[in-house]
DNA sequence: AGTCTTTTGGTACTAAAGTATGAATCCTAT
DNA sequence: ATAGGATTCATACTTTAGTACCAAAAGACT
């Protein structure tokens, strides 16, 4: 009886270690999977040659932001951002600051 | 020595179960997860009044096109576009285009 | 038929975005 | 120190975007 009761327990410890090792793998498997989807392609922000500054302005667009207040939040005057835009268009190969975000989603840079 | 062997075959089964019960249930619950965060939210649309002509212009936004191009695609007039771009605007309480697609893509429904 | 919403579109305007060009300043690596 | 990229800013200009207002036409509902 008592050997009987040992060998349930360890099946069901067996049972539950098992079931959580499943759990962690899969967890572990799907975080890679959602991090790789998510996660900014770096290198191609430097193949585009975007700089640190122009990303900066990117992300103010991607926040809905006009010139004038993305040079406010940069401090710096609204030609500024106008010149940064501009190249960025360019190297985006955008037509409009909205394309530029349809493409930058679609390269994964933001 | 037959019977430990059984023993050790039924506990590399039980093992092998729960293994496998552990990541399917995980799965599920990702997929549920995931699920919820990409659903578009057609009650929040319903409840800001937006009507299918103006989220139709809505999604051409998205896509980086311009109010003549939005036009070319729907089939009617630039000037038509400006008028569901602005009254699309005002139930988004947004300034400018770029600021809708952030509050929409916030409110899940793009 | 009559009402209500949606869709359409025009005019006239203001505001914002985007281009082109030139130039000064700042950083950085050699 | 200096060459080269990055950042800054201005002027002048063209193009889009956006607002305000009005009004006709189409659909849906009772």
């Amino acid at each position: 009886m008592s050997g009987d009761l040992n060998l349930e327990f360890a099946i069901a410890i067996i049972a539950i270690v098992f079931f959580f090792v499943g759990t962690y793998l899969n967890k572990k498997s799907f975080q890679k999977h959602s991090k790789v989807s998510t996660e900014i392609n770096h290198k191609k922000i430097k193949a585009l040659e975007i700089s640190k500054r122009e990303y900066e302005v990117l992300l103010g667009i991607s926040e809905g932001l006009s010139n004038k207040e993305i040079g406010e939040k940069l401090f710096v005057s609204e030609s500024t951002i106008k010149t940064h835009v501009s190249n960025l268009l360019s190297k985006l190969n955008a037509k409009r600051r909205t394309q530029a975000l349809q493409i930058a989603k679609d390269l994964q840079i933001i």
